[in-house]
DNA sequence: TTAGGGTTAG
């Protein structure tokens, strides 16, 4: 057998791999070594596994083709594909010979498998050996940036594209807005976007999908709009990124025009696009439309399953979630951890305590999917919130798994529904000693802390923050005016008609007031100047004012709605009402379920 | 010969 590593020909003419025939067939028959590469290559390409490819490499070994720096780098190419990165890099520590490529396939190699250190260390190698980078490995160096979240890392590739007088091509400038915008600095990436001088389909649907994920979806629609201006045709991956920006921006007039777009394009309906749009029309506020997307796919898979229980879930339908389930299995659709953390989040935003517990064990026994720290915190979640308090902190105890600030986060919020100051203050000190940056916990220890009158406590938390430099991120509204888009932040006087809405919202908090609705301003955060307390407590979103604004003129409407409106602790400061389907049901948007008040009922059962 | 983008939860 020859040594396919070192590449020392056989002398003798030997029994090989016939490359005319199919792989996986050997031929017994002795002929003449072909010496075509192009039979090679094409044999490597035709490889269904390693054992093929091994036996290919052998011939090629055999006839000293490997000598071919394009049959090698393929040989290279093929173990990088079958993720058999050890064979393919003591094949490339024996090439003699390596150009470009074979560094390219390398690095790429590596990036792919997600091998981040490798990847590197070959291309400092490249660098090191006096080569300059090009084109092809550069897109390979930033995804591991972007993977690893390496900003700093990323700019030193970026500069090299200067120092070394590259040419910024599509690929390297996709891969660089990607990083920037993973890396978090939209501005950077947004930068790269604008200087380039021609923009091909990829790198628009990369920016647009940057704006979405980075909480900016409005921007990722005008540059849709505007994509589409330039003559740049979208496929179905840019129709995935507008619909999840569409998702995130719950606006469901957008959602129906992109669909109708989708459908008037004559897109392939396949799983992603189906699932993607069965998110948005749910996360716009229509759980009904998401279901009949969802009924009529011709495929689903676990994803899908799993983004229609997590609609219901976060609707307030856990009934409905839950008999999701069954159906999914009937499917043949094996259930994984975000099924089950969206079921148990369905269960615990529905009261449903016992068939939460009854899916927490029988996940790992009869599923074999392995609770982590966010199942841990949907049940935290799920007994705090039913006020069995200690039995969430004794499922705390008994964790083998490691513990994360969200999951305390969790009980320290039944805490205070529950006004549970002794176990809030176990919560506190071990999500200190975690040093969580989520700004939300601190505000909300500082709450706690505050209602029980201990002010020490909640001066020693703001000056935490502060230290920390830790500022609660005001969440936007948008809401949909004659299908124009206006964003909102609390106490926001950016928009041109700011003082009509305040004037509006002032009247709806007098008619609140005078059908007896008393604000409970104890949650509401206490950074906040006294006076401004109960105007926050409204004005927590304007697009609830507004909508108000709107029912108020439906006879009988207001009072019978603002006598039994009362929202959770949560909603108080981050409710969001996404809009009014019919004259008789609303819908609140919180930062992440709704809430349907039908004839004074909330679908959510727990604050009623 | 080698390169870039998409769905579910939190």
């Amino acid at each position: 057998m020859a040594d396919i590593f070192t590449q020392q020909p056989l002398q003798h003419q030997q029994t090989f791999l016939d490359p005319h025939t199919q792989l996986g067939q050997i031929s017994e028959t002795h002929f003449s070594i072909p010496l075509d590469p192009k039979l090679y290559i094409s044999a490597l390409l035709n490889c269904t596994n390693l054992t093929q490819i091994k036996q290919v490499h052998t011939q090629i070994t055999i006839t000293g083709m490997t000598q071919n720096l394009t049959v090698a780098n393929k040989v290279l190419y093929i173990y990088a594909r079958f993720k058999a990165l050890d064979d393919a890099y003591t094949f490339f520590n024996c090439m003699k010979e390596k150009d470009p490529v074979s560094w390219s396939v390398m690095v790429g190699g590596f990036a792919k498998n997600s091998d981040h250190e490798n990847c590197l260390r070959t291309f400092r190698e490249i660098i090191r050996s006096g080569l300059p980078p090009d084109n092809y490995t550069l897109p390979f160096v930033l995804r591991v940036c972007r993977d690893t979240v390496s900003l700093k890392m990323g700019r030193e590739i970026h500069h090299l594209v200067y120092k070394y007088g590259l040419h910024l091509d599509p690929f390297v400038s996709a891969t660089l807005v990607d990083m920037y915008s993973k890396c978090g600095v939209i501005e950077e990436a947004r930068l790269v976007f604008d200087k380039m001088p021609t923009r091909d389909l990829i790198t628009w649907t990369v920016m647009i999908s940057a704006y979405a994920e980075c909480g900016i979806p409005n921007e990722s629609l005008v540059l849709f709009d505007r994509m589409r201006e330039e003559g740049v045709v979208p496929d179905k991956v840019t129709m995935v990124t507008v619909v999840f920006a569409c998702a995130k921006l719950g606006a469901m007039n957008k959602a129906k025009l992109i669909h109708e777009y989708i459908l008037r394009k004559n897109f392939t309906f396949n799983v992603i696009l189906g699932t993607a749009i069965i998110d948005m029309y749910a996360k716009c506020g229509s759980v009904e439309a998401a279901r009949e997307i969802f009924d009529g796919m011709r495929e689903r898979n676990v994803v899908s399953w799993s983004a229609m229980i997590a609609a219901y879930g976060y609707h307030g339908y856990g009934r409905k979630a839950l008999e999701l389930f069954p159906l999914m299995l009937q499917n043949g659709v094996t259930p994984n951890r975000i099924s089950f953390v969206s079921l148990l989040y369905a269960c615990s935003h529905s009261g449903l305590v016992d068939e939460g517990c009854e899916f927490f064990h029988s996940m790992w026994d009869k599923y074999y999917v392995r609770p982590d720290v966010k199942h841990y915190t949907c049940m935290v979640d799920l007994l705090g919130r039913a006020g069995r308090l200690n039995e969430a902190m004794e499922l705390i105890e008994g964790m083998t798994v490691e513990k994360d600030d969200g999951l305390w986060g969790a009980l320290l919020g039944a805490c205070r529904i529950h006004g549970n100051i002794e176990l809030a203050e176990k919560a506190a000190k071990s999500l200190l000693e975690i040093q969580t940056q989520n700004p939300g916990h601190y505000v909300l220890l500082s709450n706690i802390y505050a209602n029980a009158g201990r002010w020490e406590e909640v001066a020693n938390v703001r000056d935490l923050m502060t230290k920390m430099r830790l500022k609660k991120i005001p969440g936007w509204t948008w809401i949909e005016v004659d299908n124009k888009i206006h964003q909102f932040s609390v106490g926001d006087k950016t928009h041109p008609q700011f003082k009509e809405i305040y004037e509006m919202l002032m009247g709806l908090i007098k008619k609140l007031e005078l059908a007896g609705y008393v604000p409970d301003t104890n949650f509401v955060l206490h950074d906040v100047d006294e006076e401004l307390k109960v105007g926050i407590l409204y004005t927590h979103s304007e697009k609830l004012a507004i909508t108000f604004g709107l029912i108020s003129t439906a006879e009988g409407m207001p009072l019978r709605i603002t006598k039994n409106l009362r929202v959770c602790g949560d909603c108080h400061t981050f409710c969001k009402l996404v809009s009014a389907t019919e004259r008789r049901e609303i819908i609140v948007r919180d930062a992440n379920r709704f809430h349907h008040f039908k004839k004074g009922a909330c679908s959510c059962g727990d604050y009623w």
